[in-house]
DNA sequence: CGGGCAGCCATTTTT
DNA sequence: TGGCTGCCCG
């Protein structure tokens, strides 16, 4: 332990050796806070604490999993074991398991994950009759997350005259209602959703003091990591229980702060120091991982926040490469040069696959990185999106084993009852679910017992669902002997699921068996696992819960030797030696819709940092001229990020001759209204890229961003042309030839010249695309 | 009741 | 552009 101990800095040696109290570490990207946070751990034990007494919550699985094998290293398996150690989603559903009969649910139940949820909002507000256009599913759906997240129970909602009021301006008065029947439905279904995991918990330790005290003592010692993520359901259940001892220890950052669209409070880390007394606060500011380049450049982009704490990271690090900034015509050309750099650092510097990261703001960038990485034969691994588990073929197996575990689930029951087709359609499903409505029972329940039920559903189509009830009870008894692993495979087989996509011949069908196989995979290691940890859990139950509550990058095998393809949010917590930052683009990143506000905006500039902060050795930013989105060509500009970092840590290094263009190819892109034109004249790949000419504007600015560039001078084009332009001048087009400009509107990137030419006649043309010069001012 | 087709919507981020 | 829903016909 010494030996650890004596790996430590000052200020990261501070924090482990506090035993008692209230503490906050606010900890810099890259600062060590992990090992700060093992090695208070593992130095808890040492002095004596046992594990069972200590909680730590982390923000993902994978975080708990290293951490834990760390803290094993140091302390022994067997005692690092005990330790309650995992997200507060996965924590707190063990805990509700336990306790669930206290709050009417069976320990059992079900954890829905957000398709679920959505899909069940969006059949309640199709059996209420409600116009699905003002009732957006989705919408609906992340209102009642947000009510939950706050602990605005349905009684609460109800109780609030403002929130019931700002639902009708809004439009959409029968929220109540709806979010009324969600709850209701999860209840009979015996499901939780993500959101009950905390909600309930809470329920659970203000309506039984008895059980509060109880965890309150097994939970002597509590850590919390990324503290800045937490929302407001995690910060009440944190503070409940520490409320006791008070040996709270949050790590977190404010700079990192990147979850607020899904709750996250970032006043949580902020006013810490007010929620306990003598709270002891640590700095960890040296950064260990990046550059000096890299920190000081991400230092200046956060100077440009206004909410955050004092803090300074700096580095003791080599200066290392400059930022390479670039600027490219196309996605499909970002793509391209992504890959090539890629491929050309792994040749100069005999780098693996692994040191790259390729990072963008939205999962649709992925595809044009994909592309270029698959012609150059870069093996690559896309994680987010859809995770392995959400697959359709992949859940629709999980819904059989759900049902098994709890045949109360309705989404998993609605998935499967009739997949593989057995006759039993959505006519049969509308009155099943009006008669579970009306005798207050589940669906199951109601097919177990249609005999006995007054409804109108013909007599074949009972056979079918006293068949298909027989068989998933057939299931049900299987489970008592055999494992996850025996059990499934014969499931798959026996509900006819597995016959059925084999009918499907195509390359989809058969990724598609493979998904299974490799589920299957997956289990027989699950299996293998529990009987190493000989945790006498229900298996299939566990297995389910991990399921539900894991997320693609606990997936992660580590495997092979991949270029990591993710979003920014995903990449919190993870470093790159080469990393590479794509889209940087106004309205892409920043998101246009998240700059309404200061706060939105500070928070996407945040995950700037973040992505930056990723970066051990070089980081590349790029952006494009125009980009597909919605299948649409559109125009794009440099992101104000860009232009937030200190000039002196980039460099920018796009040929200027990327300007030169082809008239004959693009010429007609010069009379702006029609822009469909410019999309069909994209080329395909592999041909020369089309050049759509810079505006002014941005010419303007990257001469700004890049001083020292020899290459200006090739610039075709006086700057600040557009600004010149004034009615009554006669100009000279390209194509239309002479003119008379009668009118300009707009300004900046969008500004048009209306011009009366002599040949073509009247014509708006967009400045930034127009060719014109002035003949006659 | 099932399959096929057409039209619609979507892209901000996720436990 | 693509994935999903809803409608229509067999």
């Amino acid at each position: 332990m010494q030996d650890y101990l004596s790996q430590l800095n000052e200020a990261q040696r501070l924090p482990v050796l506090q035993k008692e109290g209230p503490m906050i570490v606010i900890a810099g990207a890259g600062s060590g806070k992990t090992r700060v946070l093992t090695l208070r751990i593992a130095y808890l034990m040492q002095q004596g604490v046992d594990p069972f007494n200590i909680l730590a919550l982390t923000f993902t699985n994978k975080a708990a999993r290293e951490m834990k094998k760390r803290i094993a290293d140091i302390v022994g398996q067997s005692e690092a074991k005990n330790l309650w150690m995992g997200t507060f989603h996965s924590v707190f559903a063990r805990l509700l398991r336990m306790e669930a009969d206290k709050l009417g649910y069976p320990s059992n139940f079900t954890i829905y994950d957000s398709q679920d949820s959505q899909r069940l909002t969006s059949a309640i507000i199709k059996e209420m009759g409600l116009d699905k256009d003002v009732y957006k599913y989705k919408q609906i759906f992340s209102r009642i997350s947000s009510m939950k997240n706050n602990l605005i129970t349905v009684r609460a909602y109800f109780a609030n005259p403002e929130l019931i009021e700002a639902d009708e301006m809004a439009r959409r008065p029968r929220f109540g209602e709806i979010y009324r029947e969600y709850v209701e439905r999860c209840f009979k279904a015996g499901a939780m959703d993500f959101d009950d995991l905390l909600l309930k918990t809470n329920e659970l330790i203000n309506r039984f003091p008895d059980v509060l005290a109880k965890y309150q003592h097994r939970f002597q010692y509590i850590l919390v990591d990324e503290y800045q993520d937490t929302n407001h359901s995690q910060y009440l259940i944190v503070k409940a229980l520490s409320d006791k001892f008070q040996n709270i220890c949050v790590v977190g950052d404010d700079a990192q702060s990147i979850y607020a669209f899904r709750g996250a409070n970032i006043n949580n880390i902020l006013n810490f120091q007010r929620d306990y007394d003598n709270v002891q606060a640590y700095r960890l500011e040296q950064n260990y991982r990046s550059t000096k380049n890299i920190v000081e450049a991400a230092n200046s982009i956060i100077e440009h926040n206004k909410t955050k704490l004092d803090k300074v990271v700096w580095t003791s690090n080599t200066d290392g490469p400059k930022i390479v900034v670039h600027r490219l015509m196309s996605d499909a050309e970002e793509g391209r040069y992504v890959a090539s750099s890629i491929w050309e650092n792994k040749m100069n510097h005999q780098l693996t696959n692994d040191k790259f990261a390729i990072l963008y703001r939205t999962n649709a960038q992925s595809r044009a990185m994909e592309d270029a990485l698959r012609k150059r034969d870069i093996p690559y691994r896309i994680y987010g999106g859809l995770s392995f588990y959400q697959r359709k073929e992949v859940k629709d197996v999980l819904s059989y084993l759900r049902l098994i575990v709890n045949p109360k689930d309705e989404e998993a029951l609605k998935r499967v009852i009739n997949y593989p087709a057995r006759g039993i359609g959505a006519t049969t499903m509308d009155k099943l679910i009006v008669a579970a409505k009306q005798y207050d029972r589940s669906i199951f329940e109601v097919i177990e017992n249609i005999d006995r039920v007054d409804i109108n559903i013909n007599g074949s189509t009972k056979t079918k669902l006293r068949n298909f009830a027989t068989m998933i009870k057939s299931f049900q008894a299987l489970e008592e002997t055999q494992n996850v692993f025996e059990l499934t495979e014969y499931v798959i087989k026996k509900s006819a699921l597995l016959t059925e996509l084999k009918k499907d011949g195509t390359q989809e069908g058969i990724s598609r068996i493979e998904n299974i196989e490799e589920l299957l995979n997956g289990m027989r290691d699950f299996v293998e696992g529990q009987k190493e940890v000989d945790e006498a859990r229900g298996s299939l139950a566990e297995f389910l819960e991990d399921v539900a509550l894991a997320t693609d990058l606990d997936n992660d095998k580590g495997d092979q030797d991949r270029v990591s393809l993710m979003t920014i949010h995903l990449s919190k917590g993870l470093e790159f030696p080469y990393l590479y930052i794509v889209g940087l683009e106004e309205d892409l990143f920043p998101s246009a819709m998240s700059m309404n506000t200061r706060e939105e905006l500070e928070e996407e500039r945040r995950l700037f940092y973040v992505a930056l902060t990723r970066a051990e050795h070089q980081a590349y930013l790029t952006y494009t001229l125009s980009r597909y989105r919605w299948g649409k060509l559109v125009d794009a500009e440099p992101s104000r990020f860009i232009n937030e970092i200190d000039e002196k840590y980039l460099e920018y290094t796009t040929p200027m001759d990327d300007y030169r263009y082809k008239s004959a190819l693009t010429d007609h892109l010069w009379d702006e209204p029609d822009k469909s034109k410019l999309r069909q004249s994209k080329p395909k790949n592999g041909t020369p890229p089309t050049v759509n000419k810079p505006s002014e504007e941005q010419i303007r600015k990257l001469r700004k961003m890049r001083p020292v560039s020899t290459a200006d001078s090739n610039a075709n084009r006086k700057p600040g042309f557009e600004g010149k332009l004034e009615a009554g001048m006669i100009v000279e087009h390209a194509r239309f030839g002479r003119g008379e400009v009668v009118n300009l509107e707009g300004v900046g990137g969008e500004r048009k010249a209306e011009i009366n030419f002599k040949v073509g006649g009247l014509k708006k043309l967009l400045l930034r695309f127009a060719k014109l010069d002035v003949v006659d001012s």
